[in-house]
Formats: structure tokens, sequence, C-alpha cells
RNA sequence: GGCUUCAUAGUUCAAUGGAUAGAAUGUAGGUUUCCGGUACCUAAGAUGAAGGUUCGAUUCCUUCUGAGGCUACCA
């Protein structure tokens, strides 16, 4: 079990005062002055709610562990009086609490489910996700890139944050240039009107299309006893690509009318897409706008002796003290390359929101890319450059192995979205739980379940990580799901909602004197660790956390629900306590939920 | 080759240096009164290998094995 890791504003009453009584304790009969001092949950085999260690204090105090937690926990039993009893188990000290305690904390966490999020820090986070190219659709890993960036942004907003999502999209270079080619050549004036088709998907077509016809050109040359490597290089086709980048970089006139052409295409898709996965951005920056203002920045660098010029006019960083090489800024033709487009791009963001904390949501293949870029930053002394932080994602696997895009082996976004929605309806039809629902609200619950399972999917693992993805197991509407979630969520709605009709006041206070199950001490103890589980989750920009906690309170609330009655217990205070438990626990899934940017319907 | 990330039940995921390594799924059983059974309960099942540091190691260090990624005047 883990610690319990919060700043002490957001703590349980019942924590803070079993830390000072422990404090006080080691102070007085050990002379041991400690300062932060951090209790653990008490593991579920062993009676108790909250576990001290005392290893830590042996040398000091000169004594045995179970012998300082035996004084120990006798000075707390005698000094705090919500401890209800202690027990010693070899240098573990766990603490039990007299209901009344719970009581009291329960009534605290109605007080703080009026507002979840948590105070307003002032300060103002950039954060920059998404970022397609524009020469194909989106797919599954830019899903995980797009409801990664979303939620932490969410995260971040309930913790307190001043959130600017952007996204820059890369919608230049020679990849582009390669799909507008094969339209060229291959296209026959085809538009996302004539063909019906998606425009980011008709562009990709065409980009597979240049792929196809560069293959077959290299395999002709080798035929011709040329060496693959110089044919590679020298495939007509692709040499016509480097001359259409040229071209557009010189501002052709025919070029350029193609490229917005194209572009409008694929914007639109994305614009759909987008509104499918329920993201959405603040600012969208383009390549094609930033891509020469890193220059201005190589230029002050130069002055300033950060860089500098070789013979060939081109220019480098060294970074042989941070334990890197020479880089490469500027090219000897002086144009730009992507690290200087991203240098750039920061100090444009700088201009624009003044944030001091950037997070850049990008796979962790660009690892060594940022981790360059940011020392670059530091080096020119822009007050941005300590507040970067690369959010790197590991990649997305299938069981068929590694995605491809040019071999066909990719899982494209909308497609996969679609066939969450179309299995979230079969399942729900099957079971005929949408029978009084009109077919508006029918269709938008689909949505919301298809899209609740697929994003809980890939929220749940630690984004550091790389995942497996099971198409099988992600339509899984049973375990660890979003959906069981969400059918929690529905249950609790459904008794809260009979309640409400009876008139009952869920969020009154309780008074002290009831009698409380494990299972609900328990399920208390949970819901009071919530906004510490934010303000960790904010601080690991870590969505699987709350993902994970989410599923615990579910998890909890069923088993209380099986274990006792609700709207049918007869005693009024048991039964009003448990209602509010209740409620709680569905304002907090919801609340939790909607940090992973899924929604929670009241009826499914 | 150099740098780097990862390795946990059959499978997919958890575990600030702490107790008997948790879940889910799958498998095998089970649930008097079910407020919504997409629920709940029980059982079997794992730290890649070898050393080291520590009262204590899945976690930190070293070596090995295996799998990714980076190593472009592409983005």
């Amino acid at each position: 079990m883990g610690s319990i890791k919060s700043n002490y504003f957001n703590m349980l009453l019942v924590q803070k005062q079993l830390i000072e009584a422990l404090k006080n304790g080691l102070s007085s009969l050990f002379e041991i002055q400690a300062n932060d001092l951090v209790l653990q949950e008490t593991k579920k085999e062993f009676e108790g709610s909250y576990t001290f260690v005392v290893f830590p204090f042996t040398k000091q105090a000169g004594l045995a562990p179970a012998a300082i937690a035996e004084k120990l926990g006798q000075f707390v039993l005698e000094n705090y009086s919500g401890v209800k009893k202690f027990q010693v188990v070899q240098g573990f000290l766990n603490f039990s609490f007299t209901d009344d305690v719970w009581i009291n904390a329960l009534n605290k966490i109605i007080e703080g489910s009026q507002k979840f999020s948590l105070d307003k820090k002032g300060e103002k986070v950039l954060i920059e996700y998404s970022s397609p190219n524009t020469n194909k659709p989106l797919h599954l890993g830019h899903l995980r890139n797009n409801f990664l960036g979303f939620s932490v942004a969410q995260i971040l907003d309930a913790a307190g944050y001043d959130v600017i999502k952007t996204n820059l999209v890369n919608d230049r270079g020679i990849h582009i240039c390669k799909s507008m080619l094969a339209y060229q050549l291959t296209g026959q004036g085809e538009t996302p009107e004539s063909s019906g088709i998606k425009g980011d998907h008709l562009v990709g077509k065409y980009y597979v299309a240049f792929d196809q016809l560069y293959k077959s050109e290299i395999d002709v040359l080798i035929k011709q006893g040329i060496d693959p490597e110089k044919a590679k290089k020298e495939a007509p086709i692709l040499l016509k690509a480097q001359d259409m980048l040229l071209a557009w970089e010189n501002g052709d006139q025919e070029v350029m009318d193609l490229w917005k052409t194209m572009n409008t295409w694929v914007f639109a898709g994305f614009e759909k897409s987008y509104a499918q996965m329920g993201v959405n951005f603040d600012k969208i920056y383009r390549e094609s706008n930033t891509y020469l203002l890193g220059k201005k920045l190589v230029d002050e660098g130069l002055k300033e002796g950060v860089f500098y010029q070789k013979e060939d006019q081109s220019v480098w960083i060294n970074l042989e003290e941070e334990g890197l090489d020479e880089k490469l800024v500027l090219r000897k033709d002086g144009t730009s390359v992507y690290i200087t487009q991203d240098m750039g791009t920061a100090q444009l963001k700088f201009e624009d929101f003044g944030a001091k904390k950037s997070i850049y949501v990008v796979g962790n293949e660009q690892d060594y890319h940022f981790e360059v870029l940011f020392h670059i930053l530091k080096k020119l002394n822009k007050p941005y450059s300590h507040g970067n932080f690369h959010l790197s994602y590991g990649m997305v696997d299938l069981p068929s192995g590694k995605m491809k895009s040019r071999e066909g082996t990719v899982v494209d976004a909308d497609d996969l979205m679609a066939e969450m929605v179309q299995t979230a309806k079969e399942r729900t039809m099957e079971l005929g739980k949408t029978d009084g629902f009109t077919e508006e609200a029918s269709n938008e619950l689909y949505q919301q379940l298809g899209m609740g399972a697929l994003k809980y999917f890939l929220l749940k693992v630690d984004p550091k990580k790389r995942m497996m993805f099971n198409p099988e197991e992600s339509i899984d509407f049973q375990g660890n799901t979003g959906p069981f979630i969400q059918y929690t969520h529905a249950r609790i709605c459904s008794i809260t909602r009979k309640a409400m009709e009876s008139g009952i006041d869920l969020m009154n206070r309780h008074a002290n004197g009831v009698e409380l199950a494990v299972t609900e001490i328990d399920l208390i103890y949970i819901l009071g660790q919530y906004k510490s589980i934010i303000e960790t989750a904010a601080e690991a920009f870590s969505p699987s956390l709350i993902a994970m906690y989410a599923y615990d309170v579910a998890k909890q609330f069923n088993k209380l629900y099986n274990e006792l009655s609700i709207l049918k217990e007869e005693d009024e205070n048991k039964r009003n306590i448990r209602l509010t438990l209740a409620d709680i626990t569905g304002k907090t899934i919801q609340h939790a939920f909607s940090l992973l940017g899924i929604v929670s319907p009241n009826k499914m």
C-alpha cells in the first residue's frame, strides 16, 4: 500500500490530528523532532485505518521497533480521543478510530463535495498536445496523445492552475509534399465531396499512393543494376517531391494553392475527429507560420556566444557539458531544422500567454529531442526555460505487433471510435436498457459508453509505459473498465433520485453516535482522499491515478451496496448516512471521470 | 557500436525502500430479503538471471539475458 502523500491542507482532520499526536509523542517520549511524518494506509489483513512505520526512529530512540511502537501507540491513545485502539505488529503501528471520527470526516467531505476543485494557484500552465501531421489521418497513437493531453489539462485545471491548451500542427515539410505530389499525378481532381471520403483520409490515401509509386521506382532502378541505397535517394518521384518543397518555400503559386486546398480538407477532417474525441484547444499553431521564428533566436544566441558557426556557415551548439553531443540548429543554407522551429514556437507561445510552465505531450521516441531543446532554452537564458516538461508517453502496441503506417498495420482513429460506439450500441440493445429512451438519447448514450470505454482503457495505464491495445478487451464492459464505473454511477443516480422524490435531504450533516459498518468506514476513507489524489495526479501529470481511484471508489461502493440496505434500511440515521455516501460516491465518480474527459450518464 | 527506456500471475495492468507483492480478465466454485445482477463472495496462480547496499529490495547499484526507442543539415 502506498503512503498518503498530500499537502496538509487536503488531508482529512483525522490524519492531521494523528500526525500531530505522533509528533508530540516522538518529541516528549524520545526527544525526536520530526517534521514530515508520513502515514500509510493499513493493509487490509490488519486491523486499523492508518499505519505509522517506526523503523526509521530505532537508532535515535535507542529501542527496538516494537517497543517504540508500543510506547508511541500508548501516548497517542491517551492524548487523542479519536483513537479507539492501536496495534503493534513488528515495527508497524496501526490505529483504529471511533465511529464519531468517521462521521465527522463524512461531514467534512460533504462540505468539500460542493466544490471538488482545489483553490486557484494563480499560475499559468501551457500544455501542447495532439500535434498531428497534415499528410494522413489520426491513428491509435494519436488517441492516446489527445486523451492524455486533454485529461492532464482537466486535472491541472482542477488542481488550481490556469491552463492553456495548444496544438502545434505540422503542416509543412517533405511528407506533406509527398501527398500533394501523388495527388497531382493520380488525383484526377478528386475531392472529399466528389469521393465522399473524409478530407484527412483522402489526403492519407495519396500519401500511401506516393509510397507505392516510390517503391516501384526503386525496384525498377535496382533491376537496372543501381545500388539500393543510391536508388532510394535518386528515385525520380522523390526528387520531384524535394523540388516541390523548394517551390513551396519559394511561394510558388500553383504549389501553394494545392497545399492550401489539401490542408483545408485535412483540417475539416481533423475537426470532426476532435469533436468525436471530445477534445479542444485554446489556440492552434501551425508550423507554416512559426518555422521561421527560430532563426531570430539563433541570431541572438550567436551574438551571446551560445551558438557557434562552422566554416560552411551552419550553426551549432555544443552540449557536451550536459552529456550530449554537438547539435545543429541552422543548416548551412540558412534554413531552419526541427529544433529551430521548436525554439521559435516556445518563444511565440510565451509572448502570447506568458506562461512559465509548459508541458509537451509527445511520444517517447522524441525524448532526446526535447532534452536538447530544453538545454538550449536554458543556455539562451529564457524566462520560460525552467518550467518545461516533456510528458513522454509510450507507444501503443497491438497484439499483432508494432503499428507501421506504411505497412497498413495502423488502427485508424475514426474507425476505432466508430467501432467502439457501435459495440456499445449492440451491448446496450441486447440488454434492452434503452427501451424508454428517445432515439436521440439512445445515440448520445452509445457515444458516452463507447468513448468512455476507449478513453478509460487508454488512460488507466501509466502514461510513461508502453501499453498493449487489445481491441477485444477494450470493448469489454466488465472488470476494470469505463462502463463498469459508469454503470455504478447510473445505479447510484437511480437510488438518489428515489430518495429525493421522497424528500430526503442528502447533503445534511450527520450527528455523532451512529454505529458504522466496516464497509462504510472504508468508503468514507476512500472518498476523503479525493482532493489529495487530484493534487498528486496533477504533480505527476498522470490521469491513470484518477482512473485507478475512480475504480476503487466504484468497487468499494458496490461492496457496500451488496452488504447493506440503503433505501430499505429502517434506522433513519443509518439510512441517511448511506444515502449521503451514495450521493457523494456518485458525485466523486462523475467529477473524476470528467477529469478523464468521460461523461457519466445518469441512466444507462 | 554509443546513449536510453522497459522486464511482475496464462494475459492486461498496480505497488513513496516496508507487513503475507494488489486488481482485472481467464479458470473452478458460490450469492437467504437483489434499493438497477454490466453486481458481490471464495479458490488456485507472478517479481527474467546472478551478485551487492539495507533491519528490510519489485523498487537503489553492478553484470548478464531479452524487448523497445534514439543515435539525419527528415519532421
